[in-house]
DNA sequence: CCGGTCCTTGACGCAACCCTGACGCGCGCG
DNA sequence: CGCGCGCGTCAGGGTTGCGTCAAGGACCGG
């Protein structure tokens, strides 16, 4: 879950964020002031700090300074000064977006998402999925086991995609051929029975007797970790 | 130097941008529609760009979605448009900032300041990636091997970037493709078998069976280090 | 005007992949 | 008990995809 700091002084727009922050499911904590910016900062490792520039104790822009000076954690700038030399400094502080007050909350959401959007792909978010024999990478389409690569061809990739992908679920047949093979493929269960057979040849510790990539008879087929 | 794409159909805004960006030591392209956007991006690379969103040819919300198809180069989006809906769009789409005209010069650059400073070091992370037998040197453009330079045409380089900051992860070939010869490739995929074995050819210990340079069969390539 | 570099394009051989048909097996049902 | 059905296995053949080489043309600098 993405985790605010909302930091103003003024309780009804930490209100007002909070409640909209909270019911798109963000994980919101607030400071009333730059020291307690800080330490919360420091505390909680937000994802993305939303910042008013008029604080009662520090200057707003002294708060990104200090931000920057540990943390590259997406800052946006929320004040009610339209003059252009306060946009730019707190820009040039480090501050990677400026609303000015009073805002549309649907444009600072949005402002909201581009800043993490930003943020997230520099982590690296590959989908891994591990079972007791190999590992499958979604992200760099990958398979693993004991230790080596395995070398799976197009098809067969895209059969344990789809099935790893339903996490556990039963796919039916008609739905693998389509997801595989394209929408005008529903009957030749065949193809089916030829690339289990080769995945579990390749994946299984002992493909007669599969334990990951299951078969219910008459209704399809099933991923298991 | 920093390569500014300037995308704006009103004559006066790219001469009055490309004024301020070149007296500012940017490099700067310019293009008037969404096609010529789309162009001169692949072609030239840029650092950010900046996209006007009333454009004759295009819909602006859609040149982002495709410039996202294959690029994350930022996208700063200038607009006529005050509504917050357009905005919302914008961003969604994968824009990372909304100036609204008129706008402020200095302004408009600090956003820009602030875009380009985001995006170094998510690449920058490792600038150089090494492998057993050869270096990467993703901010000087160079590799190294032997303890000699290594001389690269522009597509060699292109290609090899586009392997090398996918991080290890599977590059198909139409975004390949994509990527090192503009938008309108995807079939082309002889000219990756030709590029890949010259790449082989100059980085591999033994071109033939190649350790870094990975095909996958059908689907594409993968740098592994 | 000439030489070099780089990009594009075509042809060819070879390996790998996808499809297909045949067979065996277990199971339920008539 | 015989039969049909669904699933797993295997092997062969057509086709595709990849690597390689070489030639033609655009562009640039001397």
């Amino acid at each position: 879950m993405t985790r605010v700091l909302v930091v103003d002084d003024d309780p009804a727009i930490v209100r007002a964020l909070v409640i909209n922050l909270r019911a798109r499911k963000y994980e919101v904590d607030s400071a009333e002031d730059g020291a307690g910016a800080l330490r919360a900062a420091a505390a909680r490792h937000p994802d993305v700090v939303v910042l008013d520039l008029g604080l009662p104790d520090t200057d707003g822009v002294d708060v990104i300074r200090r931000l920057r000076e540990w943390s590259r954690v997406p800052i946006l700038v929320l004040s009610a000064r339209h003059a252009s030399g306060e946009k730019v400094q707190a820009l040039d502080a480090g501050a990677d977006d400026y609303v000015t007050k009073p805002f549309g909350m649907d444009e600072l959401l949005a402002r909201l998402r581009a800043a993490v959007r930003r943020a997230e792909p520099a982590d690296g978010g590959d989908v891994v999925v591990e079972t007791g024999t190999f590992t499958v990478d979604l992200a760099a389409k990958k398979v693993h086991r004991d230790g080596r690569d395995v070398r799976l061809t197009p098809t067969e990739w895209h059969l344990l995609e789809a099935l790893v992908r339903a996490g556990g679920r039963l796919v039916g047949q008609r739905q693998l051929l389509r997801e595989v093979w394209g929408p005008s493929y529903g009957t030749e269960t065949n193809y089916l029975r030829v690339y289990m057979a080769q995945l579990r040849r390749k994946l299984e510790a002992d493909p007669s007797r599969p334990r990951h990539l299951i078969t219910e008879p008459g209704m399809g087929y099933r991923f298991e970790k």
